[in-house]
DNA sequence: GTCCAGGCGTCAA
DNA sequence: TTGACGCATGGA
């Protein structure tokens, strides 16, 4: 077995994991299992260290983004000047945005419009205990995210018994889409603009979940998702008169530009999983 | 019982 | 272009 080991000042791995832009993984021994497509690893902290222990040591050392340095990001956060702000990056300074696949993150998100973390989770996860292939690790047994074909075989009885509620229709939609020739890798060659475009032109997928897709999946940093949980944080923490989300998230844009996605890390995390409203 | 969750599509004005 | 509303589900 392979391993990565690296130094946790930037980097700390249930931060980076609760953060609520990945929802496969779970406590294991020292630290947790994390699954990406059909690929596993197990992380844990050790002293100053944090240790990947994995099979796909390449594919984890792109997934984590292992070659960025966090400096100039924390800075930023730090010295922009609004006290919230400093405060999640401080809570928050080794929250790494990881580089997750792009086809699993679009399914995701269409999970989570409306949903709450706990039960995206779940139903993800009832997902690939569904379809996705059955796959044996030195940390035992585990499903890998489904492919399109797979995903193909689920009926609306499927859906319904899993929980989709009303989402259901909108995968049934995007894989016939993705059938009929849409093409995940294409997509990948189109800029900012072009991209949020065509992703929400997909059924389901309205600007939060496009912004979601694109800053997980894409990784366009220059992305700022608003939620209900941002949303109260631009009202409250940074004195905002906008009402419209998309407005909210094209302002934050303009304060942080290729940051933003970082920053708005820092701010969901801290509101999530520190002050816990 | 009501409200809410990493919202979106639809339709009236 | 904007605002209200329905939508599935489960936990608080």
């Amino acid at each position: 077995m392979e391993s990565l080991t690296v130094k946790s000042e930037y980097f700390n791995p249930i931060d980076t994991l609760s953060c609520g832009q990945v929802f496969r993984y779970k406590p294991y021994d020292k630290g947790y299992l994390l699954i990406s497509g059909d690929k596993i690893c197990y992380i844990y902290k050790e002293g100053d260290d944090i240790v990947i222990q994995t099979e796909y040591k390449d594919y984890f050392y792109n997934y984590f983004d292992l070659s960025r340095d966090y400096f100039n990001i924390y800075n930023l956060a730090v010295n922009y000047g609004n006290q919230t702000l400093k405060l999640s990056a401080e809570s928050g300074k080794g929250i790494r945005i990881l580089k997750q696949d792009a086809f699993e993150m679009l399914f995701t998100f269409i999970i989570s419009q409306n949903n709450n973390i706990k039960r995206i989770t779940a139903t993800v996860e009832k997902l690939c205990e569904k379809v996705g292939k059955k796959l044996t690790s030195p940390f035992g047994d585990y499903y890998a995210f489904p492919t399109l074909e797979e995903l193909c075989a689920l009926t609306d009885k499927d859906y319904k018994e899993l929980g989709f509620g009303y989402r259901g229709k909108y995968f049934i939609c995007l894989i016939e889409n993705l059938k009929n020739g849409l093409s995940i890798e294409k997509l990948k060659g189109y800029d900012d603009d072009k991209l949020y475009s065509e992703l929400t032109s997909f059924c389901g997928v309205g600007d939060k979940v496009a912004n979601c897709v694109m800053l997980f999946g894409f990784f366009r940093t220059k992305t700022f998702p608003v939620d209900t949980w941002i949303e109260k944080i631009y009202l409250e923490d940074f004195n905002g008169n906008l009402k419209d989300r998309k407005k909210m998230s094209e302002w934050f844009i303009s304060e942080f530009g290729d940051y933003s996605g970082y920053i708005q890390q820092y701010l969901f995390h801290y509101v999530r999983n520190v002050i816990k409203l």
